[in-house]
DNA sequence: AAGTGGTCTAGACCACTCT
DNA sequence: GAGTGGTCTAGACCACTTG
C-alpha cells in the first residue's frame, strides 16, 4: 500500500510550537512525502483541542511558514484534510475545524408516502442507564455490561410514526444528558451531543440488514409483528475515532430504498 | 456551483491537433479555471476515442506542452479524470484510459454461507431479442417497445443458487452477442462485453429495494413463493454516458446486508 | 484595503518502470 | 539510462470576504 494513501497512521512528534524548531526544512521521513507528515502532524494539532470545532485555523501562510515548508505543500497537506472530512476551507474567509456532522439522516434510507418536513419528528419513549449488552459494547468497544444511556425514541412523518430507534450513548461523555430536561430537547441527536456535551459526531457507519419487527416495534408503527422491516445499526464516532453511539434504526421495508454508484 | 465543480459542462472547441494552434497560453474562458478546461477538452478526446480504452496516453509533459500550460497545471487536469474515474496514472509507466469496470459484483451486497470463490457460477437461462418494457425503456432512455437483448441469469456460489437476474442490454450496440456462441462465455458480463462488443461499462447505479418472490424466481432459488427479497435494479453506462444495460436483481432478503459510510 | 484561499507558472529533484 | 509520474519550491497574480 501507498505509504501516502493514509498519511495518518504514523505521526511525527512535533514540537508543540514548531517556530522553535532549529532552521532548515522538515525532516521527511523515508517513504513518506512531506505533506503526509505535514497532515499527520495537523491532526494530531486538531485532536489535541488546539482549535476546537468550528474555529479557525491559522492561514496556510502561516501554518507553511511555521512549518517550513512551501506554501504549495502546505495547501496539499490541507488538501488531505478536507478529503479526510476533518476540515473545510472557505475561499476568502479562513480554513476551519469541522463541528462534525449536522445530521446523517435515517430518512435517506426511506422514501416515505407523505412530502415530509425534511426532518422527522422525535418522540423520547424512554431514557434509561443501562449496562451494554454484548453486541452494543463491543460494537463500543467497551467491557459488556459497562454502563450506558439508552434512549428510545419513536420518529414520525407528518403525525405518521415511520421508524423506531434504540440509541446507546458512551458514557461518562454524554454523562450531561442523564439528568437534563428532555423538553428541550430538538428533533437532531448530533447537534444536540455537540452543544450540551461537546461530543462532535464526525463519522457514522451504518450496517444495513433485513428483519422482521417485533410485536412492540410493530404497533408502534401501526404494522403487524413479524411484518418485514429494513434495520439499519449505526456506529458513530467522534474526532479521535472513539465510539461514541450504536443505534438500531428499524422501518417499513416497503418503504426501503437506497442508490449507490460505482465508478 | 462552483463552476470547477463540473468541469465537463462545457466544452472548448480544440483544434485536433492542438500542436497547431498560435502561441500563448490557452484562453481560459472567464469563470472556468484551466485546468478545468483541460480536463473537459482531454475528456473530449478520450471520449472521440483518440486513445482507446486501455491504451496510453502522452506523457504529461508531451500534452503540457501541446496545450502551452505549465506542467503542474496539466497535472492538475489530469488529476480530475483520476477522480472521475476516466483514467488511471501509473508511476513510472504512464497515463492509461481505464478499460471500464472489471466487474461491479453483486455479492457485495450480500453474505451467503459458503465462503464462496469470489464470482458466483453463471448459468444463461435465456437469451432472447425482445420490446422493452415500460420500465427498461424509460431509464434506458430508448422508446418503449424498441428491441433490447434479454438474457435471463441463475448465479450459483459452491452450486448453491443465489442470484436471479434479468438483464436487458442495448441494441445494436450488443449485437455481437445476439447469436453469438454462449458456450465460450464466462462469469463476469462486462469483461466480455468490453472484449466482444467493445463496450466499457464505465459507470453503474444499482438502486436497493425489497420485494418478494414470484412463484418462478422461488423455485429457481429454492424458496418459498412470497418469500421477502432484495431487488437490486442496475442502470450500467458506458464512458459517454450511454445507458447499456438495465439489470434486475433477485436475492433472499435474510442474505442482504450493505455497510454505508458517512463523513 | 487587508487578509484569505484558489490558480498558474517554471523549474529542480526524486522514485519508479522498463529496456 | 531514458522516460514516466510524484514531490517540492518560490513566487506572481486572481477571486472572494470582511472591516
Amino acid at each position: 500500500m501507498n505509504p501516502n494513501s493514509d498519511p495518518f497512521g504514523k505521526v511525527v512528534a512535533l514540537p508543540a510550537a514548531p517556530r522553535d524548531r532549529p532552521a532548515g526544512p522538515v525532516p521527511a521521513e523515508p517513504g513518506r512525502s512531506r505533506y503526509a507528515s505535514l497532515a499527520a502532524a495537523l491532526r494530531e494539532r486538531v485532536l489535541a483541542g488546539e482549535w476546537p470545532p468550528g474555529s479557525a485555523m491559522p492561514s496556510e501562510q502561516t501554518l507553511a511558514t511555521e512549518h517550513r515548508v512551501a506554501l504549495g505543500t502546505m495547501r496539499r497537506a490541507l488538501e488531505w484534510l478536507v478529503n479526510d472530512g476533518l476540515i473545510e476551507r472557505i475561499h476568502g474567509r479562513g480554513t476551519f475545524v469541522r463541528s462534525g456532522l449536522a445530521g446523517a439522516p435515517m430518512l435517506r434510507f426511506f422514501r416515505f408516502g407523505g412530502a415530509g418536513s425534511g426532518v422527522p419528528h422525535s418522540l423520547i419513549r424512554s431514557r434509561q442507564v443501562q449496562p451494554a449488552p454484548a453486541e452494543v459494547a463491543r460494537r463500543m468497544g467497551i467491557g459488556r455490561g459497562e454502563a450506558c444511556l439508552r434512549l428510545q425514541r419513536l420518529r414520525s412523518l407528518d403525525g405518521q410514526p415511520c421508524l423506531v430507534e434504540d440509541i446507546w450513548l458512551r458514557l461518562p461523555l454524554v454523562q450531561a444528558l442523564v439528568a437534563d430536561e428532555m423538553g428541550q430537547w430538538g428533533d437532531l441527536l448530533y447537534p444536540m451531543l455537540a452543544q450540551r456535551c461537546g461530543v462532535h459526531v464526525h463519522r457514522a457507519v451504518d450496517d444495513i440488514t433485513f428483519g422482521t419487527l417485533g410485536s412492540v416495534q410493530a404497533r408502534l408503527l401501526g404494522l403487524m409483528p413479524g411484518h418485514p422491516c429494513v434495520l439499519v445499526t449505526r456506529c458513530a464516532h467522534d474526532m479521535t475515532g472513539c465510539c461514541v453511539e450504536v443505534r438500531f434504526t428499524r422501518g417499513d421495508a416497503q418503504a426501503f430504498h437506497y442508490s449507490v454508484t460505482i465508478t
